[in-house]
DNA sequence: TTGAAAGCGCTACCAC
DNA sequence: GTGGTAGCGCTTTCAA
């Protein structure tokens, strides 16, 4: 089982076993095979632990994501686990349910980890946990990071604002003067961007009435959300979601309140998870490249020549709108002044 | 940064620095806050590596799973998650894809850490892999494993065939008499199970068509599945999907071929992942708990006294049919003989 | 080319 | 109660 037991058996000093193992073209080759060979025949795995201890860092990068069960999540997590295994690098997974005290914890275990890099696509990371993170002076890769400092972390920033805008024009246009907005329970700065996008847009067209409604990250609290917006008493003729997770569950709620999307109701949802086109309607959407994301932090956080584009940079993502079948033109009905054609 | 370090400035011996982070009990109140103080001041976080490396083994679990992207695997992920930040405990992920050979190279690397456990919800384990978790002589947990052995693993087991034939029956009682089954490709043991009990039960009705096709582990995966069904000229008047992720694809392709579900084709899929209550129509599907397969896993991992009900168990979960809008009488026209009502 | 030995940071055992 | 110290398994000088 340990590198002693081979060197024994192969007769050999441990430091040649360990030669073996690390620079084989340092070892002659009657050596090398009986090590080899002594290996194989005790099942001889290295620890990874005493590896780490001695070396310093380990081949392993932790990941804080927000909730593994979104999609918008997952994807990210299969693009960097797919990196991961290829480059021979292990993931630690941590899921901190939006909850900024686990982001917390979660951050401090992984600095007490000799951690090649850490990559963190949490919506509730803010300010300081960069700085913990840029003072760990270890490789570093946000997502959704709005502050300036540039150290040892890559910030991966996409313009939410603007595709937020980007869509309550598209609606706007279609001649939407009643927007519902679904949204996330205690969500945090990026996700705040996406409502604060919304509002900001909103408001800057005369005439348009605008409500907000929450619920938790889950079809679910999309479906709860929009059935307190309902129940509050507002009636949009379109509605927005933060994800399309939440969108999901709002699209049956609206079902359910017997309005037809895209016919009665309008819905665009954000991220544009592989789902999203399935739905009945298809649902329009806010394209936001998840596994690229998870690309370019791996990239970022293992420093390959052959991907790297180097660390500490700030990539800016622009989201786009995609036009599928969930939003319409306002019906003549729900709205006086704008014609429907 | 080490352990030595808080010592010198607290001005105590590394022995007493140490019990004052594991065994505070065993210090005297002057001695002891003086340590806490020189730790926080120096940001002192151990060094897990040295710990696990003096320990024996760590407070990480490993998991093993077949496609994070599947809200299927994400969800038990979730579970595990979650109780492993309750419980202190880290998780180190792999993926395979599917692919048994990254299965093994998984395992290899899993097996060189010293991990407290192993969990592995891979649709592509083998007995060889149950076989090699069992000699590392760690506490496992397996999903979907129908060897008999008994050693430090815990078999969860689900009737995937019982529920597969209940699901056949059901939609022959609805008159069904031309059944497509929708596949994976590289699909191993469980899902093979699926399959098999999809089979077998067809078989066992006389003047029963059936075909099945064979796509990736996605949405998009089921559609392809479905079209090349179609255009090989079979034209079922219901469909079982080997699981909900690729059933969703399914829908959408009957419903670009014109078919409207389920009053042209009936469709049933497996898992009963939260979406799949979301959909247009709601899918009938057959529910598999895996927030319990994930807590059982990981409550199987650690030896809870609060919660532990033995390792090494074989733990028998029956899953169940649960009937929603994607399920119908069969049309007249499309069945000569069956009567609809 | 190979071996001896010094740690990596920590825990636990044995003295004091 | 506290300090000294022997490793955990491995990599890496430094000599031979």
């Amino acid at each position: 089982m340990t590198l002693r037991e081979v060197a024994q058996q192969a007769g050999v000093s441990i430091a040649t076993a360990s030669r073996v193992m690390n620079t084989p073209d340092m070892v002659r080759e009657p050596t090398r095979s009986r090590v080899l060979e002594a290996a194989k025949a005790l099942k001889y795995r290295p620890n990874r632990h005493a590896q780490s201890l001695v070396g310093g860092v380990s081949r392993v990068i932790g990941v804080i994501v927000s909730n593994v069960a979104n999609p918008f999540f997952a994807d990210i997590l299969q693009a960097l686990e797919r990196r991961a295994t290829e480059h021979d690098y292990e993931l630690v997974l941590e899921s901190t349910d939006y909850r900024p005290a686990r982001l917390e914890a979660a951050l401090n275990r992984m600095l007490g980890r000799r951690l090649a890099g850490i990559a963190v696509a949490a919506s509730e990371a803010d300010a300081q946990v960069i700085e913990r993170l840029a003072a760990a002076e270890r490789p570093a890769a946000i997502l959704d990071d709005s502050s300036a400092s540039d150290d040892s972390v890559t910030r991966i920033a996409m313009r939410y604002d603007d595709a937020m805008r980007r869509a309550v024009e598209y609606l706007h246009s279609l001649g939407h003067r009643k927007m519902g907005f679904v949204s996330h329970h205690g969500s945090l700065d990026p996700l705040r961007e996406r409502e604060s996008g919304f509002e900001t847009t909103v408001r800057s067209f005369p005439g348009v009435e605008y409500s907000v409604a929450a619920g938790s990250d889950s079809p679910d609290g999309g479906r709860q959300a929009l059935r307190s917006m309902l129940d509050s008493g507002f009636k949009p003729t379109a509605v927005l979601a933060v994800n399309d997770f939440m969108a999901v569950g709002a699209l049956r709620e609206l079902r359910k309140a017997g309005l037809e999307v895209p016919r009665d109701v309008s819905l665009i949802g954000f991220d544009n998870i592989e789902l999203s086109e399935y739905l009945t309607p298809a649902l329009t959407t806010v394209n936001v490249p998840r596994r690229r994301i998870g690309e370019i932090m791996f990239d970022a956080l293992i420093n390959d020549p052959k991907t790297n584009e180097g660390i500490g940079r700030r990539i800016q993502l622009e989201p786009e709108l995609v036009l599928r079948d969930s939003t319409a033109v306002v019906r003549q009905s729900a709205k006086k002044r704008a014609g429907a054609r």
